[in-house]
RNA sequence: GCCCUCGUAGCUCAGGGGAUAGAGCGUCUGCCUCCGGAGCAGAAGGCCGUAGGUUCGAAUCCUACCGAGGGCACCA
């Protein structure tokens, strides 16, 4: 029995309760859904529910004798075998041993799909994050968002919504000019000068334009900078779809700034907002009234100079996201750009969506590290590729995904550098790879989930405590995938694979898989195999929706 | 000045109205005669920033204050 099933039972007692007159209760105050939890003290019972407190008051009794009233109903149900009324009017049920083993068997039948849902199919959602300007290396600075948006678009994926991962390359701006500028410097053993792009990555930069262009440096630098700027774009670009494949992220789409420019859809995004009668000239620019729709001030579109903004731009892309069918529309952005969310909603607004269903702007704290806060003009850059090199990706991205967005996050590079357990990714990733030497430990003592091609399994023969308790980890996974989904907020997968993983060390440590020595295979034996196979499935599961690698052997 | 986010164990952080506030790391004590000790069992360690409020019940919601970070361009 899983906790849904469970809660759909209790919702189906309270509702018979009313239809009996049992309760006085309007139908309309009825919850869709009853919320069990697993308490906290084990002398509570596998779930509670607190439903008598919140709704003895709008049936007119106390929450003690509401839930009297409804206790009686609860034991009838199939696979509950105690419920007892606790404290101010909990409801504390204890289910029998062979309910809740049922589930390892349906997590092994259910295999890569167990945990998925469909909450949110029929939602086609484009979910945008890095964006790293291509003038330079993907950092540290970057890889949160990276690791982040990547493990919300999966989990995304895995409550049933239609996920497109994009990334908005910004190759059209001036720092695109002073990108050029600041090779051509390096190419010609010059300093970069003054706002340009320091870095040892600008020589590399220029190395690879010369080895395409041999003879770039006979060029004027009106002629050359062209060149260079093309050459060392795609090279930076190359570089850093290079680094996302490394750290496991996947872009759909990788959508060019400048295609919007040279396809005229800065113009005809004027136009269209215009159309709706939010914009408007004064002083020779062209603005969009975003204060109609909650922001602190209009905003330029086209400058007094005939030159669009880069705010225009961001409506041209708005726009295309829009025609391109996406209901929804997810941005991940750090907190220094805290100040675009509103302008963002105002695009949406004049464009005619509703700016609290169409876009969701997703902000994310800094990451620091030693106190010292990273951006490209400090010097320190950390590259995302050397981090990966120092600590492995999945210790990288399992130690930036356990964290919520929003959460002000310092890291300690020498700590993660000793590659030790003191990082909970291998603690995880050792319940898993355990599992594995344990099933084929198990297999090999002549231990099977099948006897003579049937299932040999025997719920409640798992009835040990830390059976008990595994079990209800395990059957709690699908709800937090989809509160993970609902939340954006992946790092709720994370939390619950350490409870999981901690669940199984204890129940390994207490329950053997295989036989002692010569003594037979019985059905316990098999049918422990049974939990320690759904066990290794909702781990790799889970590691999979952070974009975290399950061994098999570490 | 205005706006946003965050103040929880020595450190890094979970806890989205419920029962005795948790995890990892660090410190201390035990546990390898058979499935992986990257593990398990236990101990120490907290005025949940401060002060009010909301209610059966607040770390959680509201207000004020204090502290940390970030944002307020015809830059990109």
């Amino acid at each position: 029995m899983t906790p849904e099933e469970l809660s759909l039972a209790i919702s189906a007692c309270l509702k018979d309760a009313v239809a009996a007159g049992d309760i006085a209760l309007a139908e309309s105050a009825i919850p869709a859904e009853v919320r069990v939890e697993r308490p906290k003290n084990r002398d509570h019972g596998d779930w509670a529910t607190n439903i008598a407190l919140q709704l003895a008051k709008q049936a007119g009794t106390n929450p003690r004798e509401f839930a009297s009233i409804l206790s009686t109903r609860l034991k009838s149900i199939d696979g509950v075998s105690a419920v007892d009324i606790a404290g101010p009017g909990f409801l504390n049920i204890t289910v029998d041993a062979a309910a809740a083993g049922a589930l390892s068997k349906a997590i092994v039948e259910a295999g890569r799909t167990y945990g998925t849902n469909t909450a949110l199919s029929g939602h086609t959602v484009n979910m945008e994050f890095v964006s790293a300007n291509p003038t330079g290396p993907l950092h540290i600075g970057h890889t949160r968002w990276a690791a982040l948006g990547d493990s919300i678009a999966r989990v995304l994926r895995a409550s049933g919504a239609d996920v497109t991962a994009e990334y908005y390359i910004n190759d059209a701006g001036s720092q695109m000019n002073t990108f050029a500028t600041s090779v051509y410097s390096r190419l010609h053993g010059r300093p970069v000068p003054d706002g340009g792009y320091p870095g040892q990555y600008i020589a590399d930069l220029g190395h690879e334009v010369l080895s395409a262009h041999p003879d770039i440096r006979e060029l004027t630098e009106v002629a050359a900078l062209p060149v260079i700027r093309a050459a060392a774009y795609e090279a930076q670009m190359k570089d850093i779809k290079a680094t996302l494949a490394e750290f496991g992220v996947e872009f759909d789409v990788f959508f060019s700034e400048q295609e919007l420019h040279d396809a005229g859809a800065i113009e005809s995004a004027v136009a269209r907002l215009r159309e709706q009668g939010h914009v408007f000239d004064d002083g020779g620019a062209v603005w969009l009234r975003t204060t109609d729709f909650g922001d602190d001030k209009d905003r330029v579109m086209i400058r007094a100079n005939g030159e669009p903004t880069y705010f225009a731009a961001d409506a041209a892309y708005y726009l295309s996201k829009k025609d391109r069918g996406f209901t929804e529309k997810i941005y991940l952005l750090g907190a220094d750009h805290h100040g675009y969310i509103n302008r963002l909603k105002a695009i949406a607004a004049a464009a005619g969506d509703d700016p609290e269903v169409n876009i969701e702007v997703l902000i994310g704290q800094l990451v620091s590290v030693n106190g010292a806060k990273l951006s490209k003009r400090a010097g320190n850059i950390i590259e995302l590729k050397d981090l990966i090199e120092w600590l492995g990706k999945d210790a990288v991205r399992y130690s930036l995904a356990r964290f919520p967005a929003d959460s002000p996050l310092t890291l300690d590079p020498e700590l993660l550098k000793k590659h030790s357990n003191e990082n909970p990714v291998f603690y995880v990733q050792y319940a898993h790879a355990r599992s594995r030497g344990a099933a084929r430990n198990a297999v090999a003592a002549g231990v099977e989930r099948q006897v003579d091609g049937r299932d040999s399994f025997e719920a409640s023969l798992l009835d040990h405590a830390t059976e008990n308790e595994l079990l209800s980890y395990l059957g709690s996974y699908p709800s937090i995938v989809a509160k993970a989904a609902e939340l954006r907020e992946p790092h709720r997968v994370a939390r619950h694979l350490e409870a999981i993983a901690g669940a199984y060390h204890r129940w390994y440590d207490a329950c053997r898989i295989a036989p002692m020595g010569e003594e037979p295979v019985t059905d316990l034996n098999r049918t422990r195999l049974w939990l320690n196979d759904a066990t290794s499935q909702v781990l790799a599961n889970g590691l999979d929706l952070l974009g975290v690698s399950a061994p098999e052997r570490m």
